[in-house]
DNA sequence: GTCTATAGAGTGATAGAC
DNA sequence: GTCTATCACTCTATAGAC
């Protein structure tokens, strides 16, 4: 998608060094903005958490907002890949089942990045106006086409309004990073294990695919 | 459920300005904590989009997480009563398709409550620790016996476990509220309109309720 | 009950010595 | 490249006049 940010301080080839504490920032930043939102995280808690002054911090992101979206742009390149990868010619069965599965390992394996996403999202999107322009609603568009496709050929039912298809397969997958509080919390568990997230994939994969009368 | 706080400055039977002015702070801060979270939105904010000098919110309310939790507490009733009215002698079909179309209905009508409980779970609940205390995980359990007690009379597929079930059915509804920008952007729309929740209800409707192989 | 005026802590950001 | 010291500002919260 076409979402470029400037996060660089300097226009100079990143030097070893620069390379380095900018993933330790990174890292850093990441944590405090899954733990606080935006506003919430401040510069101080992440220079603690990074280990550095605060002004490093500084000269390695133009500012705060700056570090912020670079943490957010790796997480939407992620995002927008997931989907555009399907086409009308594929098998259904075989790629939303995959779909699920990859969505939810990721949400097992990246909560930090999908919390980040999810309060940016909840708040608003104030720092994301122009990922969610004219061309989303295109981009998007063109991804319900596939499942149109299915349907047509008779291979899904003609009451699943893919829209709503694809909103489902987004939040019922998300959903095990964003609110993980409450499912550990539900089940009674300090962490959740392997056994956990294969039977989240195993339970959603069976409603959704007999749900839309997708067979193998 | 056992979730008390105090918001109250005094304890005085609450008069009629108090009251007035209490019901008009309360509005002001769900939407500023809506959209900025806890740490997010300042006093200052609520108190000029409330029309009321800052120190007024102060006499009403201990301090900011007071206000915070006068806010939540309203939410988290309404949320826990939902699952509540479900019985194993419940006609699955009947109770379900409900159950969506209510949740739905809910995401529509209060999308700042949706919104701010999400915020605070995404952060990983730092202001709800006792809610999700040992009783919530009883409390849990005994919402899954239900559906635990219909899948053995055969109304509910074997495959389906009840606790990502009942995930699904919080996760997909809530995305409405939730994720309301990101929904908005996809479809090309401004705001959502009966027509799109209907739509959501009849989709989700079918591909839960036929994914359990729950029949009318 | 109401509101002005302000205390005191914390914020993002930068200048300038090293 | 690094980091101390500091600025200007905003935050929550309260004292005290009305």
């Amino acid at each position: 998608m076409l979402f470029k940010i400037d996060t660089e301080t300097t226009s100079r080839p990143a030097g070893r060094i620069r390379q380095k504490n900018e993933s330790i920032i990174l890292r850093a930043a990441e944590i405090e903005f899954a733990a606080a939102g935006f506003k919430g995280a401040s510069m101080n808690d992440i220079a603690q958490r990074a280990q550095l002054p605060k002004a490093n911090i500084h000269y390695y992101f133009k500012n705060k907002l700056g570090l912020y979206m670079a943490v957010i742009s790796d997480i939407i390149a992620l995002w927008d890949s997931t989907l555009n990868a399907i086409t009308p010619d594929d098998d259904p069965y075989e790629v939303l089942s995959h779909y699920i599965a990859r969505k939810i390992r990721f949400s097992a394996e990246n909560p930090l990045a999908s919390r980040i996403f999810a309060s940016e999202l909840v708040n608003g999107a104030p720092n994301m106006k122009e990922y969610f322009r004219e061309d989303y609603n295109l981009w998007f568009k063109g991804r319900t086409e596939v499942f149109r496709a299915w349907a047509e050929q008779g291979k899904i039912d003609a009451a699943v309004t893919p829209e709503h298809l694809i909103f489902l397969l987004w939040s019922s997958t998300q959903h095990y990073a964003d609110f993980a509080v409450q499912i550990k919390a539900a089940l009674g568990k300090e962490e959740l294990d392997d056994a956990d997230y294969q039977n989240a994939t195993d339970t959603l994969t069976h409603i959704i695919l007999k749900g839309c009368g997708i067979t193998k």
